[in-house]
DNA sequence: CGCCGAGTTGAACTGAATCAAGAAACGTGG
DNA sequence: CCACGTTTCTTGATTCAGTTCAACTCGGCG
């Protein structure tokens, strides 16, 4: 569990107990590639951390499937409605390879929250950290061109490039995978 | 306080203890329309909770005011990441009528964190909610057209026209102030 | 071998931006 | 209370980044 682990900690300094608390009633499970883990519309109350291997979120939006985030080790996956909002969502997350994750249930993290301060307040960090990570895509968003974000990703998670289909990849930039292609093509005649 | 208060138990049930822990931190301050809260590069760790009043959130790209958010009655103002990342932000917020706030700083709040798991919780709902509709923003611009996304605007903050320029709405929803313009003329002929 | 998913390339199209004027509303001082 | 400048909003003509639709290439694999 020490990717999940060292996560956690590297949030907020969450005391043995309250870290012990909390993995204790994780329950390992081992997803094959794209097993789909959430579904729109129906309900689950479940977030997955992940200890080994990719997600990626992704809404349905006239037939078409837009990637909004993908999840690596020590992220945690959930439908955020689900949780939050106490109604499905609309989001799907799925494997893009064999996952192992720990689930938790929302109802037994509550519980969890109630009783452990340290754990409150590493969720309260965990949180920030997912605003101000969606506050970065977001912005991107509203400031560069379509090859600006390219570089930009291509920059700072080279990595994704080599685990994720391009497809994906320009859903989750916000262009079309012919476009993705032309950029990429452009870049390589230097 | 009362709209700031009653706010807070909106989103978690915080004792009478740890409420008057945070409210006997606050300062009270009125500032002008118009007044510069936050400036870009300019560390500012405070957090406003605005009692009365609206500001709005911009950040400045190639010489142009992209407004990226606007904060109301109940709402809390701050430069995410002057706050979470111990370093300057690019945000700016100005009021944009007179506004009546509740200052206090993120250190005094990171102790009150660490005493009152109620207020740990509190804000780790509050991060939650934030992070809930800024991906709203995210998805609407992902999905849909301006003109959808004016409409959506429309029925849900009626009141924000009466407030705000539509300079800054515009801004806001990601378009040309001539594209709104547009846009309403369109719709006027119904 | 032939199929299938992933990626590339080409041509035509389009939503919204940009550039450029005007018109209306707003406020401030004489 | 009106004249004047300033800001806000509207309208028109043109342009462009990125989409759409469609065909084609390539590599893997039953």
């Amino acid at each position: 569990m020490q990717n999940i682990i060292s996560k956690i900690r590297s949030y907020y300094p969450v005391s043995d107990e309250a870290l012990d608390a909390l993995t204790c009633v994780f329950e390992r499970h081992v997803f094959p590639s794209k097993t789909l883990l959430i579904r729109a519309e129906q309900f689950d109350r479940q977030v997955y951390f992940i200890e080994q291997g990719i997600t990626r979120s992704y809404i349905l939006h006239e037939g078409k499937e837009i990637t909004t985030w993908f999840s690596q080790e020590g992220d945690a996956a959930c439908g955020s409605w689900d949780l939050y909002r106490h109604k499905a969502g609309f989001e799907y997350v799925e494997t893009l390879e064999q996952t192992i994750a720990y689930v938790i249930s929302v109802e037994q993290l509550d519980r969890l929250y109630r009783s452990y301060i340290d754990l409150a307040n590493w969720m309260r960090i965990l949180q920030q950290e997912n605003f101000l990570r969606l506050q970065d895509v977001h912005i991107c968003r509203l400031n560069l061109s379509a090859k600006e974000r390219y570089e930009l990703l291509m920059k700072e998670q080279p990595a994704l490039f080599q685990r994720v289909n391009l497809g994906y990849i320009a859903s989750f930039l916000g262009i079309t995978q012919q476009s993705l292609s032309r950029i990429r093509a452009e870049e390589r005649l230097f």
